[in-house]
DNA sequence: ACAGATATCGTACAAATAACACTATGGGTA
DNA sequence: TACCCATAGTGTTATTTGTACGATATCTGT
């Protein structure tokens, strides 16, 4: 057993354990969009047998100069040119056979963009990139299935105490876009008033004044998300509950 | 860039990694430890360079056959004797300069032990194990500190979610010792009447029939974690909360 | 028997949640 | 231009849950 600090051979411990265990390192990404369809995941066809059919995360192996956090970021940014994008760490994926070419622990992430903004997509060498409704997902390539529903939890979880919805929307929303997220992620209804009320409660919404445009009804007046008095908030003991 | 999950060079793909990128995967463990004078963990002199002087997490390389939630188990277990432990994996520290000796990834797990069952320290090869106040750790080697923090604040939560502080007490315990764990993990005092009362709500506690011995006032009585009723519980859509 | 120590119990008030239905406003269209 | 359609927007009440608070009971030790 190696001695893990608690000492021991010092200057040859790194280069033993290179030698005896060949394990790479990974992160894979659960990059979340919504539409009116719903919650969507951003897949990519994968051409690793025995899933040739397959459609997989991105992910990529993590760089010796990059913490995992870094290298799930320039995942993102390399492919979608997105920046300043939610990410969060979900859990490692380690089991032994969880990809066919060897022994490669996985860093989960999952992140949240706003669908709008996926002009990436029209890129001649965009290899294939797609979302997929989440609903229709059966089965992924590697382990990645698990990876998807476990970030998947992770978000419903999330959803409800922290202000992370808005970072799906566009910057500018309606009350029954934000409701209508919340309903579809979470997988049940809620009551409209309640609901407009709590939000009211937060004061983390402003309206901005103007109405939607070019609906055959009434328009819904358009908000937006005021981080600087939700973080104002958040000193003062407030807590975001939904 | 290797391209990962979207083929590529895949018969050399994994050696490349394994030329090019040394890193190493270790997991550390904060296991955790509860007595009448607070909580504690259970730490370890590190003779590493330049942390000579310092106490570290227990943790070791991640072997080739094994998860790391396996390493995580086999380090408890090596060390403590313990099986059967309750164990959660936090999350990932990848810092570039967090191990002296070159790139080590850690997966960071907390753990719950019942502290009467330290045994393990009475051994003569015990290595210095020994236990600490948490409130009175200011230093660890490499980035353990870090790691005690961002542990101890996940335990603080899923105390509160899940019915997991009985996995710090003994086997049977009375109410206000389970009252004083909450209030000394969490920071804050609870009314002694509604603290009660909600756990006669929840209904996953059973008199043992028994009471205290040897105190020298009116003895209270003993209970248990009635895991079978709290899972049963649980599969009609019961959730823990306190 | 009585002093000391902790165990055990109930009630009143406040706050949060949940259930529920109608009017308002715009665009489309006959 | 009147009316139809679709969605926007709004208050009240009942129920549940949380919070604050003090008196009596039971045991040990002297």
């Amino acid at each position: 057993m190696h001695k893990f600090g608690a000492g021991g051979n010092i200057n040859t411990w790194l280069d033993q354990i290179h030698h005896e265990y060949k394990t790479a390192v990974s992160v894979d990404c659960v990059i979340f969009g919504y539409d009116h369809s719903g919650l969507k995941i951003l897949l990519i066809p994968c051409d690793m047998p025995p899933f040739e059919n397959r459609l997989s995360l991105l992910g990529d192996i993590v760089h010796p100069d990059e913490t995992t956090d870094e290298a799930a970021h320039r995942v993102l940014s390399t492919r979608t040119g997105l920046d300043d994008i939610y990410l969060d760490q979900v859990q490692v994926f380690s089991n032994l056979n969880r990809h066919p070419l060897g022994r490669v622990i996985t860093v989960s992430y999952y992140s949240l963009i706003k669908i709008e903004n996926d002009d990436f997509l029209l890129e001649k060498d965009n290899l294939g990139l797609q979302w997929k409704n989440v609903k229709d997902i059966t089965e992924l390539a590697f382990d990645h299935k698990l990876i998807m529903d476990t970030s998947l939890d992770r978000l419903k979880r999330n959803l409800r105490e922290h202000p992370i919805g808005f970072a799906l929307l566009p910057s500018v929303f309606t009350l029954n876009q934000l409701q209508t997220l919340y309903e579809s992620v979470l997988g049940f209804e809620m009551d409209k008033r309640n609901f407009r009320r709590k939000l009211s409660n937060l004061e983390i919404l402003k309206a901005t004044g103007e109405t939607q445009k070019d609906v055959s009804h009434r328009p819904a007046k358009l908000y937006y998300f005021d981080k600087e008095a939700y973080e104002e908030k958040l000193k003062n003991g407030f807590s975001f509950g939904l």
